[in-house]
DNA sequence: AATGAATGAGCGTTCATTCAT
DNA sequence: TATGAATGAACGCTCATTCAT
């Protein structure tokens, strides 16, 4: 790799910590792109020579790492232990992920242009991938129930876990993860003995 | 009411039902207000005499009918049937009002102005202590488990079925409201029986 | 015709009047929008109600009135009086149109859009044609000789009347019309005879 | 000529070349450095250290060369051969000039900087010495009228061959350079006998 | 009360110019 | 000498807001 581009990559990474920064709980008309330059110390027309335009480069701040999650939850997946501490492990990590991402993912929830939404979409479709392989194997390998849609896990994991963020960042109230975790497990693990119901 | 305010009413409620449509999967800056005018059948000044100004108007919109839901959230609480009817109407209710005020609430999470910000969360603080009173009367009746944090029960819950909307939107995902409840009932109420865990 | 209309008219000349005052002597790029909006006594996003944008407004300066033009060079042609006198009319109408209009023709010689362009070719072509009639019926009238080629004639006549605005504004230069016109008619009349030469 | 004068002066041209091909047809803020430095196979900086800026580059390539034409019309002018077939020789000479520089003339009507605008009157003025002392030399040896005014003359020969050239560029219309001097001579010669006429 | 023409502050973007290498 | 990444002044254009009617 040359010096060039190691300067690159590094000024790069400085425009997308300044964007970040800006971001982070404002809305996407509020930030202004002078801001972002002065933030990261670089000149106004220098974004322009990293990024198209002011989507592109909000873009790449949310896709940006989103990769490496996906084959980190992979990894968590495949690596030794019980089911019970690889789920454990991977709610960990998504919670990280997802503190870090999560006011982006907002942003990004409303449309930019169609064209960005997709390139978004396909990051993010990894990692919904790769916790749906997780849930795959836990039933295969007999800890997580199976009778229970995926989905429905899903939903009630992934979403719990972003909830949590969100009052983390709006409500200053914090919820452990493990608490959600342990929440998640005691109604999902087959060790656990649910009744059915009859509703009526 | 005179016929004037009738009139008032149902212009404010126009622009409104205007400004909902507009808003939908859109972002602030990208919503003009030339547009939700234009839709809504009145002059572009017209809006200036129902609402302060754009923030003003789209506040108005996000906090519209959030009262009506705690209102309602504690109609349910408060009404006859045993507590697991009543939380599955309260899931149903509340899931309804998410589909209805997601994609505007994902807006509001970005911070307009600050005093404004502050002025929806009053709003929404009130369909929150709902929920928590619906939770706290379920430990008081002995329905719920009472190990289990307040927040992480809310988290659980409130959490999955708004994801489950996300999942509805973008991805056109169906999960059902039923499902989510189920799960949740399985972990939280008293009737399943919860074995202790020893963390490896 | 509505007092609105008669503003917009008002209004709308008014811009043009700034404009033309602008693009006197001035390169594109040299001419700001802001100017123009100052001397036309309006606000800049006035600029747009009137005009799609600052080429739009360009071309509507170089076109608005070269229509008038075709049909007042019509009128000439086919008025009473001899041949002569009728030519030297338009010679006279033609100068005048060309010093109102020359600034801005050398401008538009320069591609805009391709569109605009067009666009402005059409109106010009239309005062072509009726020079190029003029021309038409001086043979068919047996005044002008029919051995010179009309696009010969045009090219002397009307080059000559363009430069003479050329030579004024740049050179400070003055040549009499009269001059120009003696000049053209002592070549193209049939009354002078010219006698046929044979090139070495 | 050192071999380093040599490679500056190919190298300045290779820059003139390529600016000649960008203005042709476009407008002079349509034109970006960029383009001329990749089309002439320099890099962007290079082009500073043959021209002061923009306009400078812009106002050598239109006065390159017109030094060259004031000397070759004056060698023509005092040639040997009749007046007529020095007239003629000047009228081809002529309008090759224009044909080539037209399009750059055009553009140097509109005023760049004030001195940059001298300094090119002053090499075109070169130009224009030339052509009226061809004519008071043609007065002289008795092959042209003394009673036409030489701007007069000046206007219907240079404004004809001007005109033909933008005729060629934006109508696609051929009119022969032989004609155009035809209905010159027709007019001015000496050998013709023009009628004095009586306005009615 | 209702309108929409008018406004101008403010933004994203461009591109001539500079300068470290 | 040659380069092209970096810069920031400057401009076209938008659109929330106002106000005369």
């Amino acid at each position: 790799m040359s010096k060039r581009t190691i300067n690159k990559r590094e000024k790069r990474a400085a425009i997308l910590k300044a964007a970040a920064e800006a971001f982070k709980g404002r809305r996407y008309d509020e930030v202004k792109l002078d801001e972002i330059a002065r933030n990261a110390g670089v000149g106004k027309g220098t974004l322009y020579l990293y990024f198209e335009n002011k989507e592109e480069l909000f873009v790449a701040l949310a896709c940006d790492g989103a990769t490496g999650v996906a084959a980190r939850i992979r990894a968590i997946a495949d690596s030794a232990g019980s089911y019970r501490q690889r789920l454990f492990s991977f709610g960990r990590e998504f919670s990280e992920f997802a503190g870090q991402r999560h006011g982006l993912i907002r942003l990004l929830e409303q449309s930019p242009s169609p064209t960005l939404t997709e390139k978004m979409h396909t990051q993010h479709a990894e990692v919904k991938k790769a916790v749906l392989h997780l849930f795959e194997q836990g039933i295969k390998e007999g800890a997580l129930r199976d009778d229970l849609p995926l989905t429905t896990m899903e939903c009630m994991l992934i979403g719990a876990l972003f909830f949590r963020v969100r009052m983390l960042e709006r409500t200053n109230t914090r919820v452990e993860v493990e608490s959600i975790l342990n929440f998640f497990w005691n109604a999902a693990a087959v060790e656990n003995q649910p009744q059915a119901h009859s509703d009526a």
